[in-house]
DNA sequence: ATGTAAACGAGACGGTACGTCCAGTCTTGAA
DNA sequence: TTCAAGACTGGACGTACCGTCTCGTTTACAT
């Protein structure tokens, strides 16, 4: 969870930051987002439910889509940890059906929110790209390319390709608001994928 | 298009709708979002640009939400017209080139935004899924189901499954923000989701 | 009490400003100064108090100094009306003992906020004097040179230094905080500007 | 130059203050008031132009309107010191020329705005009363009592009376924003208080 | 020489009010 | 009835300073 960093210039001067405050705000953040969503997620609810000045918030958080987005990865981390062993397409069919079970809550919401508002602001899409996008699609990106030195995957895709084809359809119906991805429709994807839904 | 229809209560009552106006509204609308997306489709902004009263706009619009999903499939029409010929599987590789093709520009965005903004609005989520999401994609599944019917697809999949599989991935890097979906991404997408990328 | 003019176009459009708002905002302005003086005197405060929205108030006032002139004024109006017959030395004897008994209250402490306000803020500069200042200033000046014509004064003194000689130890003592200027004192004061201290 | 004292406990324990840091303060406060005034003298600018902490600051002056009384005082001994003669008429002639040359500038800035500030702050009042406002007063009133017994002056006045008489015209003119107090005018002033405006 | 008390630099913190932007609603007169 | 105009309520924003606090560092006197 990276914020602003203490203003840094020498390592040890001026009053320290307060622990306490940068958790009861990121916990107020998190229930309200919970909630009611991206919507509820104020500066001036969070302020109030953190027992905590909007200034302190500002000093940490330029402006409220990134103080979601650390919600958003502090909820990503604990629903669907990254995954540790991404060398075999086995744990890749398990972060889909991980990805697949977190995504439809909260988490999900956050994201489409935080999408949505990155079209329009540089920072945070550069911050949401870096600490939530680009970390999990590079470790499966990968694993698809250990497979295919194994021989287990076409070599003739990059896998980029390969992994758009296996994320895409949870993020698609997940993002659309179509039905909810389910694990089995997760295995399904992953079976298909790689087999082929022709003759 | 559609907006509020005409207080229904007596036929032909008082002074008639002005036609002008609506059309100045969402051209100023789609103008608007077009160089500023959604952010930019600001009621006010709306109103003075079209040279009419914000009163008029919520008239016939319940808010800006609804607005611009009339821009959305304003612009939808034109840059992918809905397709035609449904009934076979090049139908849907062509279908899939188009949406590749125009949904990286203002349409993505605006149709972003409004799946965020549906999120907490029942009446957004239900204006979107029916006058966009829905017509094509159950157009897709009744080609799916042609197909199968024809035994050129897997008969052990939902058709959704597949469209989802077809779909997914093209959706998936442009809402995520990932690289442009390109027309040739498009193609690789559908002759590997029909042949697998197994060995 | 001016404010803004209603957005001065054609003269019967759009809703109609509330009479009901503008009277409980500046009675709620008048109240909150009284009893806490100019630092009690927020747009937050007036707003609550009055029952308005904060932006009700930005629409008519550009800012608190200009509302708490228009508090001035309506103080100053109903304390010490400005002289009707301004044509006799008589009347401004009257006139100094009313200043003296009026200003020791809410009056001047707003007057000595505002002044200081003033000094970096043009706009308020201008309406304190064309609201306040000027006006009792120049009929003051014209009665003493009427009095000058008549032969009651010294005629070679420009009227304004008259002027200054008697009001201005009325508003010395209040304005640097001395002892109050008492009614005897505001007749002692007139008294020996015409008879001289000297021997 | 009165700030806080050093905290009297033992004698002389602990770091002696900073006789630089105290000048730095004192310079960079009568520099900002001078540019800006009251307003551009925010204890933030002086810390930074000081190249001082904040807390530094608020060990020795309580706010920054005591800070700005000993701007004041600086600048007003330099530019109009105190009479030292002040046993004659003449001299009183000579510090009323001074006084209005003097404070048409920061000095009448920065004392209109403690004057409002004092209004609600008993520190300020008391400080702004002991540093400002009495000494010269005093030193005056005394020089009227003396000219009161050598017969110069009528005796049936209060000097605190004939002291308002001749400076209220001057502050009156300088705090109210009107006409620049000129020493021409001082000079009328003195002559007309001591003969009279009357025939 | 060394311990200790106070000053100092730095900067986080709680807090107040500001003025702005829009949203969506209400009220009027004219078409 | 609709339309144009524009006043209204209301929520949140991000900013500027205030004055307080909590550190680590420095400095000089008193032991």
């Amino acid at each position: 969870v990276a914020t602003r960093s203490p203003t840094e210039t020498a390592p040890n001067r001026g009053r320290p930051r307060s622990e306490q405050a940068r958790r009861a705000i990121l916990k107020a953040a998190t229930a309200l987002a919970t909630q009611g969503g991206y919507p509820a997620l104020t500066i001036e609810a969070v302020a109030e439910r953190a027992g905590v000045a909007r200034t302190t918030i500002y000093r940490w958080w330029a402006n409220r889509a990134v103080l979601a987005i650390d919600v958003l990865v502090d909820i990503g981390m604990t629903a669907a940890p990254p995954p540790t062993s991404t060398d075999s397409l086995r744990a890749i069919r398990l972060e889909l059906r991980r990805i697949a079970a977190a995504a439809s809550g909260t988490a999900g919401e956050l994201l489409l929110a935080l999408l949505s508002e990155s079209q329009h602001d540089e920072a945070v899409r550069t911050a949401l790209h870096e600490r939530v996008t680009y970390p999990r699609r590079e470790a499966s990106m990968r694993a698809v390319s250990a497979a295919q030195d194994r021989g287990e995957l076409r070599d003739d895709l990059h896998p980029s390709v390969v992994v758009d084809l296996l994320y895409g359809p949870i993020f698609y119906r997940l993002l659309m608001g179509l039905d909810a991805p389910t694990e089995r429709f997760a295995e399904q994807v992953f079976d298909r994928v790689l087999g082929g839904v022709g003759m």
